[in-house]
DNA sequence: CTAGAAATGGACCGGCAAGTCCAAAGAGCG
DNA sequence: CGCTCTTTGGACTTGCCGGTCCATTTCTAG
């Protein structure tokens, strides 16, 4: 029941994924014509319906998934690896850097406070994205609580949410306003607080 | 120059900015047809173009501003008196309230995100609404640190900064995943935060 | 080599919704 | 009471863009 695609057929598959993306960063979601992907991957309809037979929605949820995706691994090594206050810096600096050079260029942009209308697919992408950036963050807490580093009284789970909503509320207030700003001051801040916690231990 | 309305054709146009506003929520800002807020507040194409000669763009606009603005109102009179810790949690519960009303029918939802892209003006709306938010908070930690019940080390700016994010993320989430936790937890921990540093001093 | 499946190209269709236009009704004013 | 400016109604135009369709070429297997 997979699709029968052949290697060629994989790679134009992938193409078409990849310059979606790129149009999708470029100009936002909403402003995306399948006649601008066509170009940009030198494609024809005829392939774009044959690869994605729902059309531009299924085209759009195959790019967010890839997206994503992309997030998490963009954080790598670090998010895994949570473990002393250099690694947590580390990640914070990655995150900064990440941000700064994406700047406007949010490809989940449009998805994420959309999410509920986009369709249940949509939903999912986003809702499993969150999770599982949460779960590491949480790891990374608890992580530290083993070595003493952070306070055991701490709920890591619900640090590592809050941690979680001031980084996507930093990012979007980068997207409005252009300012890191506020990611950096969450991102410090937050940390701090986990640091300075450990005294309490 | 400013347009020759009489009381009448006041009226009428504020009838439509709030048909379009409630038709927004209901239905996100990308799919807002025309068609449907001239049904919902019983006018005609004519008028539409007659208050809004920019067309949808214009009363997109109008539609943001409004709802940028009710935005904060609806977080009065706490928001303006952010000054004893009571205070402090009467707000917090303000916004959890007022947003697990609203779900995820966030009027600014598209804006957000896209602020950059939907031309100046719009961009101009978000920033002036997070910018009015943020001094609020800030006022708030400032006039706890003048009674001693937040440290004077605290850079109010900074933690208002975070706090905003967190709030923006929170709501984010919210509309991502349908949970209030993570704002109730930035809410929280923030709060929790801001108080155990007047220790310190 | 060849049959069948996959991949590709691109002409064409159809609907939708923004925006235009003008005619007519209503309201204020001397 | 009639002039003018605002308000209103709604038919019509127009361009866009997603989606359909089929002819053609390329690939793979036996």
């Amino acid at each position: 029941m997979t699709r029968a695609l052949t290697r060629k057929g994989e790679a134009t598959r992938a193409r078409i994924v990849a310059g979606a993306a790129a149009e999708i960063r470029e100009r936002g979601v909403d402003e995306v014509r399948l006649e601008d992907v066509m170009a940009r991957t030198g494609t024809s309809k005829g392939q774009l319906f044959h690869y994605f037979p729902e059309g531009k929605e299924e085209l759009l949820l195959a790019v967010a998934q890839h997206e994503a995706d992309q997030v998490l691994i963009d954080q790598e090594p670090m998010l895994s690896n949570l473990t002393s206050w250099p690694a947590w810096l580390a990640w914070r600096d990655r995150l900064i850097e990440r941000y700064l050079a994406q700047g406007v260029r949010c490809p989940l942009n449009g998805l994420l406070g959309q999410a509920g209308r986009r369709g249940p697919g949509a939903q999912a992408v986003v809702t499993g994205l969150m999770w599982r950036w949460q779960k590491a963050i949480t790891e990374g807490i608890r992580h530290m609580q083993s070595t003493g580093d952070i306070a055991p009284e701490v709920d890591a789970d619900r640090a590592a949410a809050a941690l979680l909503a001031g980084i996507q509320g930093g990012v979007l207030l980068l997207l409005s306003t252009g300012k890191i700003d506020h990611l950096e001051a969450v991102l410090d801040l937050t940390i701090d607080s986990l640091r300075s916690g450990a005294r309490t231990a």
